[in-house]
DNA sequence: CGAGCGCTTGAGCTGATTCAACAGACGTGG
DNA sequence: CCACGTCTGTTGAATCAGCTCAAGCGCTCG
């Protein structure tokens, strides 16, 4: 169950032969619940495991000495929020549950020997780690650039499409269970200014969000006021042509721009 | 020497053995100049080789419809900003040079071959492209929360401690060739609001940016008003007192925190 | 019933932006 | 050699998005 949960999330970003499928199948772990508000890794530690969300929501943050923290990015059921800690010596943010969550803890020991064995499985996790630096690319850019009604519409964007993708959507919404204060924390604004500006968001009648749950009326007014593209979750089926979209450059391009090499 | 280059800093992060050092030895590519502000690589591209900075600056950015960009991060001499494309289909930034700069190309199958041959080097480079987006995060975090004059505090330390670990320091400083609307596309400033703070922090007398060379007076200081703390840069020579500091949280941890497994 | 948590609202404040003008350094071409 | 345009840095004044502080409201749960 774990691992073809696992296998689920991975063949939403490549190809699974039916072998790696059952390579998966193998992998061992426990299942535990996290309460609300509780972290499963601490900045500085050094795990011998990973993590996989079987349902919940999770966020990776770290706190300011100021009291205020930062959401590095959110996890939904499906999610593998800490690969990178197979590769890096000691995690860097927290893990924690944004609600009450279940989770499976996967030996490491457990995905190198699958690794070993299937490389494209290899090649897929290093893969999955590099899709969630996109996403907190796409976060610096959110919320560096972009004003507090388009930041927050990108977000639901993106909480949606990513919810999709894991088929956990049902008509034209998702669970979205975090507070105004948990949604300014990932945004980098104040709970207040959430607030306001979530009921501007309502009044345009593209978007609601109550009782834990996104809804969203109009994505493509969404997607649009939030300058949404999803081309960086790298979901295979995502057309090319919206991929290519935003490449557009005003700089010059290097002289000679094709066949690099050689 | 492309080989080398690599090597050098593969083994900021970790510990290269001798057939290591021989097998990048044997690594193959080639040089070329970039002229500032041209773009080796766009969004959207699939590209075939990785990238090596051999002199210059690079950095990783992408255009808003409005004119305005954001850049993601900064990549000295020695670093390797594409690594991510040997495992992801198309990239989703620019890579553009900030200033005239050298870069060596390397086929992604003389990366795949050495990896192949040598299975720490695979666990380094994932481990590279795990640093870098731990930069990430951190830029995140950095520009989401802090104001002006600590975010460039911070920015000014990330780029003398990188540039320290890859020895392209004398004295108390370094080549930062950005100009001040660069930095302010890095910080999501405006370059007006950036020329102001970079005034002030020139009073305190901690730091000094000119002639595109950045002078560390006080970086003790100065990584206090930047709250900077290197432990994301996982850095070998970082001592784990230092790592930890930052770990303690507000909240409850995990009931029976300990033992997680079995 | 009371406590706590999450949401809402108001009023005043401030850090950062916008727009505009100008100054110095540099390179280029006449 | 000077004249010119471009690029980078600098300064001022007005404006505004988002913050702070503070109070109040409505749930839910013990």
């Amino acid at each position: 169950m774990i691992g073809e949960t696992l296998a689920e999330r991975l063949s939403c970003i490549g190809e699974l032969s039916s072998a790696d499928r059952a390579a998966l199948a193998d992998v061992k772990g426990t299942v535990r619940p996290v309460a609300k508000g509780c972290d499963i890794l601490t900045a500085g530690e050094e795990p011998e495991f990973a993590v996989l969300v079987l349902r919940g929501l999770l966020c990776h943050h770290r706190w300011k000495r100021d009291g205020t923290r930062q959401i590095h990015s959110f996890y939904l059921a499906k999610d593998a929020p800490s690969l990178e800690s197979l590769h890096i010596d000691y995690v860097d943010s927290n893990l924690g549950a944004v609600v009450q969550s279940t989770v499976a803890l996967i030996p490491h020991a457990e995905l190198f020997r699958v690794m070993e064995q299937r490389p494209n499985l290899r090649a897929l996790m290093w893969r999955e780690t590099l899709v969630q630096a996109a996403i907190v690319r796409e976060w610096l850019t959110r919320n560096s650039t972009l004003p507090a009604h388009s930041a927050l519409a990108h977000l639901f964007c993106e909480m949606f499409v990513r919810a999709q993708a894991a088929e956990l959507t049902t008509g034209g919404s998702c669970d979205l269970p975090a507070t105004q204060e948990t949604l300014a924390h990932a945004l980098g604004l104040t709970a207040v200014h959430v607030n306001r500006t979530l009921q501007m968001l309502r009044e345009t009648e593209m978007v609601d969000l109550k009782n834990g749950r996104l809804y969203v009326h109009e994505f493509d007014q969404l997607a649009a006021l939030g300058e949404f593209d999803p081309s960086y979750l790298h979901l295979r089926r995502c057309s090319k042509a919206v991929r290519h979209a935003a490449a557009t450059s005003p700089r010059q391009t290097i002289a000679g721009g094709a066949g690099l090499i050689q």
